[in-house]
DNA sequence: ACATTATTTAGCTAATGTGTTAAATAGTTA
DNA sequence: TAACTATTTAACACATTAGCTAAATAATGT
């Protein structure tokens, strides 16, 4: 599968999303993350998974724990390669500049 | 539905991003569209449908046929609000400024 | 009115995805 | 080694999705 393709299907799970936004804040746990939402820890455990082969997050163990870090070139460079691919050059102009109308 | 829950379900489907980009190129029908494509025309229209619900496509009805475009803004702006959300802020200035790494 | 072309809607099937619980793996501590 | 904690893997159920064919809708032309 090419990697662009797992991106856009990590981000279509609204749980991956909330994930990646807990993860701005910093690196946290398997469990910290799983606290976070009203599901398992193995439906959670699987999201990261999904989100890992995106290479969206990296994982780190420590001792017990593995904890787990954003990669935001990653998303970052995913999402403005799509918007370069699809949007016209002023569009992304636009959105570069900030002065998203 | 959260409407960018909406653009990122459509987006994760591959057929309905190539069919982003050949609108990138301009105005095309539902049939030039599924022409296009090894699937079935009440599959592409489905997949219209998709993005049409997601406001990412506007459609315009001419004579017998109906023509898609895009909305590039619209692409745009839920793209880089979910990027603000998640990346910090270092990283999607740099995107903005084009000196993706 | 009838036939033709373009497209969508309906109904069905097969594949995929997400959730669950139970069991396995990894590391720590007594 | 046994017990405990953290996390993943396995096996299964249920929902969603994408594909197909057939039928319906819409506009045009004869």
């Amino acid at each position: 599968m090419r990697q662009a393709a797992r991106v856009f299907g990590a981000l279509a799970d609204p749980t991956r999303r909330e994930i990646l936004q807990i993860l701005k804040r910093g690196e946290r746990s398997a469990g910290e993350i799983a606290s976070r939402f009203p599901v398992s820890a193995p439906s959670i455990s699987r999201h990261l998974a999904i989100l890992k082969a995106a290479d969206l997050v990296l994982e780190r163990r420590e001792g017990n724990r593995i904890f787990y870090r954003l990669v935001p070139e990653r998303l970052a460079h995913a999402l403005g390669d799509f918007l370069s691919a699809v949007c016209p050059t002023q569009i992304v102009r636009r959105l570069r500049k900030g002065t998203n109308p």
